[in-house]
DNA sequence: TTGGATTTGGAATATTTATTCCATCTGCTA
DNA sequence: TAGCAGATGGAATAAATATTCCAAATCCAA
C-alpha cells in the first residue's frame, strides 16, 4: 500500500498551519526535539535555503534528530518539509540588501541619507509588527470609537504622524482635532467630557505633549 | 597554481554586479546560453531555492547548458552562483509574512487595518529603493542647497511628509517654509528669486500643489 | 534496582544533485 | 565541399545531502 496519502493528510500545507502544529507540539517534546522546534521557529525564513546539516548545527543536535523532528511534524522527511517553505518562498525584497548597499556606498551624501532613512523605516515597520499588542490595540480603538471627538496630539517629530492620523480621521468622517501647538497657544480648553485624546510621542517625550495628556487625565478624558 | 583565486576575482560578489555582468554578456551569447540568461534574469528571486535541473527545465535547455552558463558568468559552478543568492537573501524580515498573515487573520478589524498599513509602508519603502534615481537626487540636493529658502509644499496626504521634511530642515538650520494651505490662503507671494520649491505629491496630484508649482516656475523659481 | 519504553547519536546507505567529459552536431570560412 | 571552431546534448562520474537503522544511553514506573 502507498503511504504517501497518509503523510499528505497530516502534513501542514501552509506556513501558518506549520506554526500551529509547532505550537501544539512544543510543550510535550523531549529535549532534542524541543531544541529543533525552537531553532526552526526562530529561523523559519532560512529553512528554504538550509540543509539538514545546517539546521542540525544551528540547533546543536545530530542530523538524525532533525529528521525525526520533520517526521513528527507530519512530513515524510526533511525534503518534504523544505518543499513547503521553498514554495512559500516569496522574497518581498528581491535584492534589497544589494540595493541598499549600493545606495550606501554611492557617491553623494544624499544617497547615504536616503539609505539610512529607508533602513530606519524598515526597522520601525518591523518593530511595529513584532511589538504590536493586539489586545491593547483593540481597547484603544474601542475607546476612540466611543469618543465624541478625538484630539490628536503630536509635536515636533511626532507631528507628521499626528497630521497623518488627523487626515485619516477626516477621511473617515470621524470628528477629530489636530493640536499642532501653533503660536504656542495650546487648545487644551477644547477638551470636553466624552472626548478622547490620542497622544503620539517618541522618547524623549516632548514636554508639551505630556502636559496636555496630563491635563486631559485631570479632566477625566481618556488618553491613549 | 591554485585557480580558486582566479575564479574568485571574476565572479560577481553582489546581485548588482551579477546583473551588470548579465547585461554585458547577453548580446554576444549563443542560443542555449542566451536562453539560460533570459530565464535567469526573469527568475532572479528563485535561484536561491532552485536546482540545476529546475533551471534547466525552465529555460528549456539541458542541465549542462546551465553549468556552462554559470561558468561563463565567472562562477566555479552552479553551487557557487547559488551561494551568492542565498547570502543576498536578507534576513531582515524574519517571519514577516507569517506575522502579517496572523495579524490579518486576527480578530479585530483594527488589526487588519494596521496590517494593511504596514504592508503599504513596506511596498512604499521598496519602491523607494528601487525607483530612486541617484543622479536626479544629487541634482535635487544641489538645487535645494543653493537656494535661499526652501518652500516645502504638500497638501492632504502629502502634508505629513512635507511637515516631516520641514522639521528636518529646521533641525539642520536650513531656512524653510512649510506651505500648509491653512485657511485657504496660499503663500505664493512669499516666493522670491533665489528660492526653491520642494513640491511633494502623490498621484492624483492635488490641484493646489500643482498650482503653486506652476506659479513658482512662472517666477523662475526652480521646482523639485 | 530491575524491566521496559523512549530517546539519542552516529554510522551505513540511498537518493538526489552537481559536475565533467566526450562524441556529435552546426554554422562558418576558405 | 572540406575543414575547422565552437556549441550542444547526454551519459558517466563525483559530491553533497537526505534518510534509515540499530546499538547505546536515558528516563520512569514498579
Amino acid at each position: 500500500m502507498t503511504d504517501d496519502t497518509k503523510t499528505a493528510s497530516t502534513a501542514p500545507q501552509t506556513v501558518e498551519a506549520f506554526n500551529a502544529r509547532l505550537a501544539d507540539l512544543a510543550d510535550g517534546l523531549p529535549k532534542r526535539l524541543r531544541q529543533c522546534a525552537d531553532h526552526v521557529a526562530a529561523n523559519l525564513d532560512r529553512i528554504a535555503v538550509s540543509t539538514v546539516a545546517d539546521l542540525a548545527a544551528g540547533a546543536d543536535v545530530p542530523p538524525s534528530a532533525v529528521m525525526r523532528f520533520c517526521q513528527i511534524m507530519g512530513f515524510a522527511g526533511f525534503s518534504d518539509m523544505q518543499r513547503l517553505f521553498r514554495d512559500a518562498y516569496a522574497p518581498g525584497f528581491p535584492d534589497y540588501a544589494t540595493r541598499l548597499a549600493a545606495l550606501r556606498g554611492g557617491a553623494g551624501g544624499a544617497s547615504r541619507l536616503v539609505a539610512e532613512f529607508v533602513e530606519a523605516g524598515r526597522l520601525s515597520l518591523e518593530g511595529l509588527t513584532a511589538g504590536l499588542d493586539e489586545a491593547a490595540l483593540e481597547q484603544a480603538v474601542a475607546l476612540l470609537a466611543g469618543a465624541g471627538m478625538v484630539h490628536v496630539v503630536g509635536l515636533r517629530r511626532a507631528y507628521p504622524v499626528a497630521a497623518y492620523l488627523a487626515y485619516v480621521f477626516e477621511k473617515m468622517s470621524v470628528p477629530a482635532m489636530l493640536h499642532d501647538g501653533a503660536g504656542k497657544l495650546d487648545h487644551r480648553h477644547a477638551l470636553r467630557p466624552g472626548d478622547a485624546v490620542l497622544a503620539i510621542s517618541f522618547a524623549p517625550y516632548s514636554e508639551e505633549t505630556l502636559a496636555l495628556a496630563t491635563d486631559a487625565l485631570a479632566l477625566g478624558v481618556p488618553v491613549v
